[in-house]
DNA sequence: TTGTAAGCGTTATCAA
DNA sequence: TTGATAACGCTTACAA
């Protein structure tokens, strides 16, 4: 139980050689002899020696760790994204520390500077709660995903063009009247995008459209409440006409196709629906319904690229800052299933 | 850029105190005058001190950090438990280092390695990959959480009980025939318990039930092809009568329900649904069923407070370690909705 | 209440 | 190809 553990000097003693040839056969191999490699082998093999890595850190100043701040991980969106990062552990070899701020500044700052404490090489942030202004104020590398990313890196889906593919296909639907529903957002957030492109598609095409900017609140039966009511407002103002309503996320076009099932038993015919995200309710739902995905095993992997060169670059003895945030974008991926034609 | 940090020493040139002093405004405060605690809080802030933690981890051998593995994020009972876990860090101040094993016990066990090497203090397992013998081989504090415990701590729901909750509501639906789909686990997994309650409660109540133990497959399309099967073979079996349907998990209550649906247009007179877990899609399906909530929230914190408790434990001059395993039960909360009586 | 000095387990820098 | 020695930033006896 109690068993100190075996360190270089314990292997450097047993073999006869020196703490610094053992930290070679780690770091050098082959600036040792094939012979002389073996009795280390051996040696680690006879004392049953675990890495520290600790000491490695101090002494190297590289802890491989990196900090995901991700704003909670309830939306599916969210967790999958953390899935896809934290699967790039098998690629570029870094560690994360995780954490969900679920809405609380404070609780993220917080963290933030606990993070640093670790020495933590690089941060993955999808939660927009601290402005990129703060987070480039830390001077270490910063990838944002899907938020404000003025002074940072990162990685986003073309909301523009997911926003003109959404439109595309409610027009080839033949709707008589498009709709968007959304949170009135700011221009700044990459998600803004989808409503502009929404737009530029229908006043190309001389489309009849409306957006629906209002808060749906934060709660699952706030969402029911008030898609409920603007499903109300619809059915009033468009009775009879063939409504193509493009949601702002999958979870939102899924509770405006129970709804409707509620009402009607079914899908009827007037309304046609696009959901974003492509998350696993898009599938699951009482009938699958056609979304724009978002491609997160590509930006969660794009995320760590960036990041991981953004780390090399730091590590060397003349790294070259960025003159300017690399911003990559992602295209997304039009899926269609039951909900439109 | 290439500014070194301030270190104690640093500090304590500038106050003219020794590092020691400084160690001790840390860690033990009250043990200088308020006057030099003074003199030294000013110096932090002239010098923009920031803490480095792995100095400290290196000296003290406290990390402060808790492995968790978890099977993957797919699924919303493991995201929304990790999210609670995490969540804990207010209480504990633990901070996490998170893997996901997506089912490779290969990969599982080169994170546990790497986990051991950053001197991780415990360690959170959903994964049931490794055995629990493994896994206390490591000799650190391991809590399970559902999942194979015989020789590891544990946080388990009631599983018995739930079978007996699900059962209950189902008898007081007044079906004609009670029916438990569900994998046919081994008597060592906690989730076996929820068959043996069910079955129970019909014995005791001699009542007419089948259990239809088979796998459902892996993938959401393998999970309604079986399903849809089963659904099948109950309609020729039970044509006319009242089937009570336990369903192993939410996401395949929610697959059964929605099958109904495209059928029926609604959910039968015929068919009466409880699933398992409270997850969300148990509220946001087409229309909300019943289940049997798992009280995540108090698990993830049962959790921590056992694994902390024994991570205290160790760090005591003369530890105790415990002669049996300790495993915790949480009582599952049954919730009503629309698809029982 | 404060200081001295010896670690903690590696890596880095020279030198041989 | 190998070794001696000094870091890395902090904690912890033990002394004063």
């Amino acid at each position: 139980m109690k068993t100190k553990k075996v360190t270089f000097a314990d292997i450097a003693a047993y073999t006869h050689f020196s703490k610094t040839t053992i930290s070679r056969y780690f770091n050098d191999p082959d600036s040792l002899t094939l012979e002389n490699q073996q009795k280390i082998a051996d040696a680690l093999v006879a004392l049953d020696y675990k890495e520290n890595k600790v000491g490695r850190i101090l002494a190297s100043g590289r802890t491989e760790f990196v900090g995901v701040i991700i704003p909670n991980l309830y939306m599916h969106y969210y967790s999958e994204m953390l899935n896809q990062i934290l699967a790039t552990y098998e690629t570029y070899g870094y560690k994360f520390l995780v954490f969900a701020g679920n809405e609380n500044p404070g609780a993220e700052r917080r963290y933030l500077e606990e993070l640093m404490a670790y020495n933590i090489e690089g941060l993955i942030v999808l939660s927009p709660t601290i402005s990129s202004q703060e987070l480039a104020g830390y001077n270490i590398p910063v990838v944002g995903i899907e938020r404000e990313d003025q002074y940072i890196c990162s990685v986003n889906t073309d909301n523009y063009l997911g926003g003109v593919q959404a439109a595309s296909l409610l027009k080839k639907s033949r709707c008589d009247i498009l709709l968007h529903i959304n949170a009135d957002l700011p221009d700044l957030v990459p998600a803004s995008g989808r409503i502009r492109g929404f737009v530029d598609i229908c006043r190309e095409n001389s489309l009849a459209y409306e957006l629906i900017l209002t808060d749906l609140g934060n709660t699952f039966k706030d969402n029911c409440e008030r898609i409920s009511a603007i499903l109300d407002q619809l059915e009033q103002k468009y009775p009879h006409q063939k409504k193509g309503i493009f949601m702002p996320n999958d979870t939102h076009a899924n509770i405006l196709l129970n709804l409707l099932f509620r009402r009607f038993g079914k899908l009827p015919e007037t309304y046609r629906i696009v959901g974003f995200d492509n998350s696993p309710i898009s599938e699951e739902a009482v009938i699958p319904f056609s979304t724009i995905g978002q491609q997160i095993p590509v930006i969660a992997g794009e995320a760590m690229k960036l990041l991981s060169s953004l780390m090399e670059e730091r590590k060397k003895r003349r790294p070259v800052p960025l003159k300017e945030p690399v911003h990559k974008v992602i295209t997304p991926i039009l899926i269609r299933r039951d909900t439109t034609d």
